[in-house]
DNA sequence: TAATTAGCCTACTATATTAATAGGGTATGC
DNA sequence: GCATACCCTATTAATATAGTAGGCTAATTA
């Protein structure tokens, strides 16, 4: 299951990327119009800009605004900041590995070998996308 | 994240998908020879057989023996099963949809956009691999 | 420079789900 | 008729998610 935080996260940057002049955006009018929990989207787009997707700007006429071009924002890179692994399984994730205590053969494992499959075709997915696509921007 | 419920059951399966002539093989086998739990594994047995992937047998030399030929066992049928929804967020899901309260309109939002695609592709990956395809038989 | 604005940061809590455990019940077969 | 092995319900422990609370700090504007 995607997390809320993924998919507000989302949903924020597609917001962000629809402002013209990279305007900064203030937390409270992004809650408003996404219907998203105000302190928990402040967390979120504070991930966000510690991940260089986001700059901010402090008091009056202050906000968020994005950094990058949104067709340079792979959404694999944004769902490995806010969700994680791409894979559903530790052991055949790309950049959060772990082995499974269970399982003596990973190159063995139904599992496994089931799991690979579908984190090859997640991720051409996410990297072929760009929030440029989502935002029709 | 793929629960270790579905984890286990898959590998239960192609188990017991490698037997020959449909023998009974008891829970404890399962659970010694995949390092499951026993109890654990017991539950997930039942919920395949109520699902009529599973047949079993009770009293001395039962157990529990596939149904159907391993070939004819799609994954995706298991996924949903086991699993639940194959898809990442219920607004997306084919076979357990639900509205998304914040989302008011779902074809205009871009998280609906992206995990509608990543749907498809790991709804055909399901679709096409069979348990046949995961234990070599 | 003082007041206001709005992001920054830490800590806490409520809820849900998962994973596992416990314990007894029931049908089967030798 | 007794041992075997599946059947079923209930409970609990651990973990992660989602959201809340409250104060701090930097920047802006008058």
């Amino acid at each position: 299951m995607l997390s809320k935080k993924t998919k507000y996260g989302i949903k924020a940057l597609t917001y962000l990327a629809r402002q013209e002049n990279r305007t900064p955006v203030q937390i409270a009018t992004i809650s408003k119009s996404e219907n998203i929990s105000l302190k928990f989207l402040e967390s979120i787009l504070l991930t966000l800009r510690k991940n260089d997707f986001l700059g901010s700007k402090k008091g009056k006429g202050g906000g968020y605004y994005i950094l990058k071009e949104p067709k340079d924002i792979q959404m694999a890179a944004v769902m490995r900041i806010l969700e994680g692994p791409i894979s559903m399984i530790p052991c055949v994730s790309l950049n959060f590995y772990e082995k499974c205590e269970d399982c003596p053969d990973e190159n063995a494992c139904a599992v496994h070998k089931l799991m690979a499959q579908v984190r090859d075709s997640s991720l051409e997915i996410f990297k072929n996308t760009t929030l440029a696509d989502l935002c029709n921007c």
